[in-house]
DNA sequence: CGAGACCTTGAGTTAAGTCAAAGTTGGTGG
DNA sequence: CCACCAACTTTGACTTAACTCAAGGTCTCG
């Protein structure tokens, strides 16, 4: 069931209704697969379709001034395009990062059920919103100097990741490089090469080629400066508790 | 008519309907006016209204390690919490620049409309994802040297600002101090000052307390790497012409 | 077992920051 | 209407966090 992801985050966030997830659980999709860093769509594209990442992962780049931005990092039971039902025209481009389903749903299906879902109107665009709120923390991220910044995406990652069961004993998998993170952070693959040593050495993280373990979470959390509330994970109607583990 | 310039915008994105443009037009709201500096809404806040900016300007801030990050700039016709019918919770502040009118538009009226007209409910929805691709395009100018940052601003706000008829002859006002546009750009005051003196040095812009002319509009979209398309002020299904003079 | 992609290290550079003091400017009240 | 004050802007001298370049190490997969 590749909405799953979804349909359980929107669950926990707000509380659908029986018919609302009836409908979203039945509404027609293709599945795609991706292999490492293939594109999804590209700046300029105007896409007829939404796309729901099922498994694996995806990155929002830009290309500025010959190097590479990355805007977002994008995890299972996230769709990272959802903005194309109102603005046309991508502004940058969305890539995979390592192996990678998603499932395609046609706007004109989307639109359909909006038209006659209250529920998931207000869920859907509850879900750009959480978006937008990232970006913002992004923007303030970079205020912050290089250990706070790498410590900031960390804390990030394992609170998106755990809302969707991937954290296990504080331990999380992702395929990105250290250059990607780089791209992410504003900053030279060397520094954050350097950084995440600093971050190992003051035994804060375990970082092995992709796998993360936060050892002193709270810690973490102080050095990165990091307030749960901007991903707004249980402010909707629903205010399910969190259970949030290390 | 409070709700003139954000009706103005609206139509010319996308097209509104007559009945739309009327409903629009005919929402209760209150007037309220703020001198300089003036919190309007705060962090963990939650308003039952929403706050559409009249005259004026509004910055969205937040503290983030004793500094202050300005996340976004508002100018009139922009509606700065409209994801507050959503995400209840403010995760940030929003505060007035210079003497501020804004109209108060109750949570339950909007709702009411939205749920009545699919036209607005794309509109509105289309507006928060305006604001979450300039969120996007801060990210990615963070990447930019000074002199490209400071540059990709004064276009932004000329493009937003033109957009809603405050650009004459190449030249706006706004009433930011030079520690704003730091805090906005990423960058000390100091260097900020030396940043706009390299910028008029080079013939490329004029500034003076507040009022920038734009004297080389295309080599600073150039210095800027300034692409117009993330504004999406054209690619609704209205489509009209921009008219975008320097 | 070799190649390519990653990661790590060292040394030197630089863009931007900090601190501190001196100019400006505009608004207010005497 | 002028003088003064506070808020802003500008300048100079010095510091630093992060960048660049370049080379060497290590992992992984065919």
């Amino acid at each position: 069931m590749p909405h799953r992801k979804l349909i359980h985050r929107l669950e926990a966030a707000i509380g659908l209704s029986e018919e609302d997830r009836a409908l979203l659980s039945r509404i027609p999709r293709t599945i795609r697969s991706f292999s490492d860093r293939e594109t999804i769509a590209r700046v300029g594209d105007r896409p007829s379709h939404c796309t729901l990442l099922v498994e694996g992962f995806v990155m929002r780049k830009k290309v500025v001034t010959g190097k590479n931005q990355v805007l977002a990092f994008y995890v299972p039971g996230d769709a990272p395009d959802l903005h194309t039902l109102q603005l046309p025209a991508m502004d940058h481009d969305l890539t995979s990062a390592g192996p990678t389903t998603v499932a395609y749903i046609s706007h004109a299906d989307i639109r359909a059920m909006l038209d006659y879902s209250r529920g998931l109107r207000n869920a859907f665009w509850r879900e750009t919103l959480i978006d937008a709120a990232i970006y913002r923390e992004w923007i303030a991220n970079l205020t912050r100097n290089a250990i706070a910044r790498m410590a900031h995406l960390i804390c990030e990652l394992a609170a998106r990741l755990d809302n969707v069961g991937f954290v296990e004993d504080g331990m999380y998998r992702v395929p990105f490089t250290q250059e990607n993170l780089a791209d992410a952070c504003g900053l030279s693959t060397v520094h954050v090469n350097r950084t995440l040593q600093e971050l190992r050495r003051s035994g804060l993280i375990r970082w092995q080629r992709g796998t993360f373990r936060l050892l002193k979470r709270e810690e973490l959390e102080e050095v990165a400066d990091f307030q749960l509330d901007y991903l707004h994970q249980g402010d909707g109607q629903a205010m399910k508790a969190k259970t949030y583990r290390t």
